[in-house]
RNA sequence: CGGGGUAUAGCGUAGUUCGGUUAGCGCGCCUGGUUUGGGACCAGGAGGUCGCAGGUUCAAAUCCUGCUACCCCGACCA
């Protein structure tokens, strides 16, 4: 393992990559724009999906899997759908290959298949494909379905995890009778995102819709949670979608009222990736490494035994074997590191770059002392702490460090969160104190668009909580009902 | 897809201008020893089709032509 970051002042975008890559999380893979995914790094994402996939079951849905190709016809039937994502669709046009006579391999001309197939860039089109088959009556009406599946998306320019060609994720596909149902279910569905990104990954989030221009390609409306990043740019990490009938239309999906009359299905589309963990890295990480919040560590706690020879190991050892049984015993993640291949050093600079949350050191001198150093992570604080307290010590300090890396975060929001009433003040505050900025806006698509090709700043989304104020445009001086909120974003 | 750049061992690089021994160095890796409370040290060792294909030449990492891949800046995007 190589030594030291590039500090996350002197480059932020080369901290992150080095960091990716450091910490084992990932690496780029021999496939253009594809990675892989490190063991270390997946185990984040397990967490991730182990406990999404408990809200999403505790909220009535069920997992299902439908196939990674579409027909290309299907694309047709939506038709801002289609212009959404048709530029960067993987296209499957043949189903075999054969050996030339140089020994070389080629795609066989012979097998053209009838009609292409497209990697899937999301699932609508195929899923309400099959819920025509599903639905007939309002009886079997709501459906509450998940999926957990990769997708490709052939993106011009890659960066691990934030913005792959392919990449990991959920998508709920959900169906109703009415649409008060489906606007409903759209709205849950973001606020479960928004508890489990402030909850577990510790990172406080905006929940807003989008403007016109920024909704998903076939919505009526788009929910979203908006993060700020430690570099003051925005990252949009989840996003519900009320898709009204406009999936049912395409796909001619109907159902029978309690009344006998034919109506178009209600839907709702929801999805989180892999990008979150590109979130989680630049929430809390520091110059050192990761920072994890302890209730998405795949370890929480590592022993580290400094030691001459195998007796005092041994005997080390004995003393930590019941403690570290005691923390497993309470749901404690723990590893004990008695590699004797790196010295204790190295090891502290390793844990500290992978973001294990506590770190304890046990030497001869502690086992006599009967006090461990435990260090944790987040602030690098540093206490000694008595063996019989130590169980309950670490566990109490989990808790209380998931809370502290939330609230830093939120501070950190907050000071780069500014309010403008002008233009001028709106670029300024772009250069010198970049984060969020709420201001007023015309609500039109002329004027996001001149904000957007003037100053790279996009409207993140019109926050749901915001209250009412009546205002100016800062451009056009037209008038606004509320703020909303500008960043720079990923 | 437009503009710019780069390609030498697993990683980072020197050498390329101006062709000339066996392509050098750091990290990492292997072996042995000494070490071990914040990224150890010494000794020995392994590892290279110099991105690919062709050309010029007595001689090519170095010059020429073509190709490919990657990086940066734009446009596009979860």
């Amino acid at each position: 393992m190589s030594k030291g970051l590039i500090k996350r002042s002197e480059n932020y975008s080369q901290w992150y990559n080095e960091l990716v890559v450091k910490a084992d999380l990932a690496e780029n893979s021999a496939v253009r724009g594809c990675m892989v995914i490190k063991p270390y790094g997946y185990a984040i994402w397990e967490k991730m999906q182990a406990q999404l996939d408990k809200m999403f079951k505790d909220t009535g849905h069920m997992n299902a899997y439908f196939p990674l190709f579409i027909p290309k016809s299907f694309f047709n039937k939506e038709a801002s759908h289609v212009d959404g994502f048709a530029k960067e669709c993987a296209v499957v046009t043949h189903y075999r290959l054969r050996t030339t006579e140089n020994n070389e391999i080629e795609v066989d001309p012979n097998a053209k298949l009838e009609e292409e197939l497209i990697v899937r860039p999301t699932s609508e089109t195929i899923i309400w494909n099959t819920y025509k088959n599903w639905i007939q009556s309002y009886r079997d009406l709501p459906i509450l379905v998940n999926q957990w599946a990769n997708v490709v998306r052939w993106e011009m320019r890659t960066r691990l995890f934030l913005r792959t060609a392919e990449f990991l994720w959920q998508e709920g596909h959900t169906a109703h009778a009415t649409k008060e149902e489906a606007i409903e279910e759209t709205k849950q569905m973001i606020n479960v995102y928004a508890e489990f990104a402030e909850n577990w990954m510790a990172m406080p989030v905006k929940i807003g819709t989008k403007t016109d221009s920024e909704r998903f390609a076939g919505a009526v409306d788009t929910y979203t949670i908006e993060a700020l990043m430690q570099d003051g740019k925005a990252l949009q990490s989840g996003t519900s979608h009320f898709l009204g009938q406009n999936f049912a239309k395409a796909f001619d999906v109907k159902f029978l009222t309690k009344e006998n009359k034919e109506e178009y299905v209600w839907a709702s589309s929801w999805g989180v990736s892999t990008r979150l963990m590109g979130a989680l890295i630049m929430s809390h990480s520091d110059d050192l490494g990761l920072v994890l919040p302890p209730k998405l560590a795949p370890f929480q706690v590592v022993f580290v035994p400094i030691f001459k020879n195998d007796d005092q190991l041994n005997a080390i050892s004995e003393r930590i074997d019941p403690i570290i049984k005691a923390l497993k015993s309470r749901g404690i993640t723990v590893q004990f590191d008695k590699r004797d291949s790196q010295r204790p050093g190295f090891k502290f600079a390793e844990y500290e770059l992978k973001g294990y949350p506590v770190r304890v050191a046990v030497g001869p001198r502690d086992l006599e002392s009967g006090q461990y150093e435990v260090a944790r992570r987040d602030t690098l604080e540093k206490s000694f702490v008595a063996e019989s307290e130590i169980v309950e010590y670490i566990e109490n300090l989990l808790g209380e460090m998931q809370t502290a890396i939330f609230n830093k975060a939120k501070i950190r929001r907050e000071e780069t969160t500014s309010k403008v009433d002008t233009y001028d003040e709106f670029k300024k505050i772009l250069e010198e104190k970049p984060g969020f900025i709420l201001a007023h806006w015309d609500g039109t698509a002329e004027t996001e668009e001149r904000i957007k090709n003037e100053t790279k700043a996009t409207i993140r989304c019109i926050p749901i909580d915001s209250e009412k104020e009546e205002g100016k445009c800062m451009v056009t001086g037209k008038p606004s009902k509320r703020r909303v909120i500008f960043a720079k974003a990923y």
